[in-house]
DNA sequence: TAAATCTAATTGCATATGCAACTAAAATTT
DNA sequence: AAATTTTAGTTGCATATGCAATTAGATTTA
């Protein structure tokens, strides 16, 4: 009865979704290093979030990027130190810091994204339009499942 | 013309499937925890993979899980101190350690599947099963365009 | 208003992972 | 057969991440 149960996760989409990630991120971390873009794919979503929320509170950033506040503040000093974005102390409230995606940031996030742009139309190569919003509505309706109960966060890479 | 290509991006495969990874294993966690099963996603997988696969080298246990061999040693050693593997001197090849799942390896594994069935049934609640096998299809795709040079391991969760 | 509570950020400790360097053993080359 | 190369595993260094504890500032309560 052991093998049964393994048989039937093994149709489940659990041990797919674990693959596909993992073969992603790998084929990203090279697109973007024979590329020469200098960004892990964290600190692309992490930018991408930025060009779109600028000056955001850290703490407001963890909960977008689904983080912990602790490896989200380990982060943007990684960042920091890269010059990929930078930091101030909010004026309404002494304990928030807000983030900023500075000059060069925008100038490397504008560089990474037709790489991303170009890795995945090939990713996507013969799988039809309708077959890959199918799949979106799946995983959507996967995630909802996930986090009936839990507030979620909405942007994400 | 920035926001044009995060929109298309927005459109691709690549920000859901992350999503939908880091959300299922959240939930897998969880599910461990109230379950009382003492075990990490990483070791449900090397010890499903044992149990089909049991005395393989460390070699090729790494190239199976995707792992780098550094990983997957560091993983085995930890395994072994919580007393689910073994490991044993190949007698062919003085280099070769070939790793064993032990009998309360075993039990635990046995008592996750269930939990893991579960947890698969409640998040693929209201998602229909040729919505399941297109994503499988999709999400096979995918990996094959990803890992079109290289070679890929085929068992993983 | 003073005390208690809550919140944002940081740091310590733990796991997981990859690359590079290293060791030891096997296989190949010369 | 000896030297070179390859392979399996380990360890050092780096990043990423989570939970728990801590600090400092804000908010609520008594």
């Amino acid at each position: 009865m052991l093998s049964n149960k393994i048989f039937e996760l093994d149709k489940s989409l659990l041990p797919w979704v674990g693959r596909t990630m993992k073969a992603l991120d790998y084929h990203l971390i090279e697109h973007f290093e024979s590329n020469g873009i200098p960004l892990t794919k964290v600190q692309v979503i992490t930018l991408r979030i930025l060009s779109r929320n600028n000056g955001v509170a850290q703490n407001k950033l963890a909960f977008i990027t689904n983080r912990d506040k602790a490896s989200l503040t380990r982060l943007i000093i990684t960042m920091e130190k890269k010059g990929l974005v930078s930091r101030e102390n909010s004026l309404e409230d002494g304990r928030v810091r807000r983030v900023f995606i500075t000059e060069k940031g925008k100038i490397i996030l504008d560089s990474a994204i037709p790489v991303l742009v170009d890795m995945m139309s090939d990713v996507q190569k013969g799988i039809s339009q309708e077959e890959i919003d199918i799949t979106i509505e799946v995983l959507k309706k996967i995630r909802a499942n996930v986090n009936a109960d839990e507030q979620m966060a909405s942007i994400n890479l």
